[in-house]
DNA sequence: TTTTTAGTCAACACTGGTGTGCATTAAGGG
DNA sequence: CCCTTAATGCACACCAGTGTTGACTAAAAA
């Protein structure tokens, strides 16, 4: 009505115009991994983000040019956020090029992935779907970092630090998934979450087992030399 | 050619006609447990998996009226299988109500993911879409053996066995998926998968820290029994 | 022999995502 | 003031999956 100078299509008066497309593109992108948290990746099409990002179908598309591409630049972003949240403000807690000492670095973890579920999440479904080598940025960081701690000496020589960053990282990015399917409260999250991180320390400790009840495993283990 | 009898449509001639509808639904099922673990949970429509199964599309809707209902069924199936398994000849090698020696035990989850791939990652897909309690029959049956296990004295008295058993079982079938990614021959998997038992053996014996070293967690989890 | 069951095949209407093209604004910078 | 950039709105062709229906057949069960 207030302007009739319309004919048919033409963008609509008042609309956002942005100078800083970069904003755009992280709005669309934070988008994509609302949606994969939310719905996971079968829901993860550019119709649908366009739509949560409140972004014009189009302008998604000027970004990412295909679904796929859509979808790998999700992956990148959340591995990228992933490590500047966890690791951005290392500085202030821990020496540059070293671990936490593990309380924290356990409870910290756990608190990161509790409170972005959707990027432990999205990071999940990107571990389960690819196909070829993660090259996650976080991924490649955290190891490194585990395996000066155990080069300083705090941790036990033998460990397979693979694997040992495979399970404390996998774990702690699924808990939060399963914590909020298995309880009612944000209370009852709470204390799934205190749960989980009391029993990574337990373990991370002093193992699941009464030593004296497994001596094959002793004898195959306890020299902390890697088995041959 | 053969009958002209045929006016338009119709069931070919010599077509698989089966006394045993079960069958059918297994393969179908079977099917969608496959393109699941092939392409993910995306890639389950009712077309894929009849595709898959060798089966009418129109058939697999006799079975499943809805994409919805074949995707919920799959997952039951996943479970059940997994039950049979893994569970199916426990007696063979264990005593009835009692947990594996835990270096077998590990080694047979191990083996078992390895083995069955499509089945963990079918069920991590569950666990990870699932909103709300898990049911699994699987879950269940393994919590509850890991629990005797700890009762007869085998295990540290101070364990949480749900989030100790969420540990080994999530990472046990998530390997599989980390090692097919990162392993070029298939004797590289086999030694992916070696080192996977072994890491989980020896932080179950030992743990992964130098106790000397970390006087606090000492204090705060050493007196076996669970922190307030 | 008749009937029921399990399954095949084809057609159809419908929905919703994909990717493209184009006219149309709005803002900022030179 | 004009030009470029970022974005909108809308139309179009296309494809693939959904769910339904109706005609048909083979084999087992009654």
């Amino acid at each position: 009505m207030a302007k009739a100078t319309t004919k048919t299509g033409g963008a609509q008066r008042g609309r956002r115009n942005n100078s800083d497309p970069e904003s755009t593109r992280r709005d669309i992108l934070q988008a994509a991994v609302e949606v994969l948290a939310k719905d996971g990746p079968e829901s993860l099409t550019v119709s649908e983000v366009a739509r949560r990002a409140e972004v014009n179908r189009g302008t998604a598309y000027q970004h990412f040019p295909t679904r796929e591409d859509l979808a790998h630049a999700t992956a990148e972003w959340v591995g990228q956020r992933m490590y500047d949240e966890f690791f951005g403000d290392f500085k202030a807690v821990a020496k540059e090029n070293e671990f936490y000492p593990p309380a924290l670095a356990q409870k910290r973890l756990s608190k990161f992935a509790m409170e972005n579920p959707e990027l432990g999440r999205a990071w999940l479904y990107d571990v389960m779907t690819s196909t070829g080598e993660v090259t996650d940025k976080f991924w490649k960081e955290y190891v490194k970092r585990l395996q000066q701690f155990i080069d300083n000496g705090h941790g036990r020589q033998d460990i397979d630090v693979e694997v040992y960053a495979f399970v404390t990282l996998v774990t702690s990015m699924m808990w939060p998934i399963w914590a909020d399917a298995h309880s009612r409260s944000k209370k009852a999250r709470g204390l799934m979450e205190q749960r989980f991180i009391d029993e990574m320390l337990r373990l991370t400790m002093f193992g699941a087992l009464v030593p004296e009840q497994h001596p094959d495993l002793q004898a195959r283990y306890g020299n902390g030399k890697k088995p041959a």
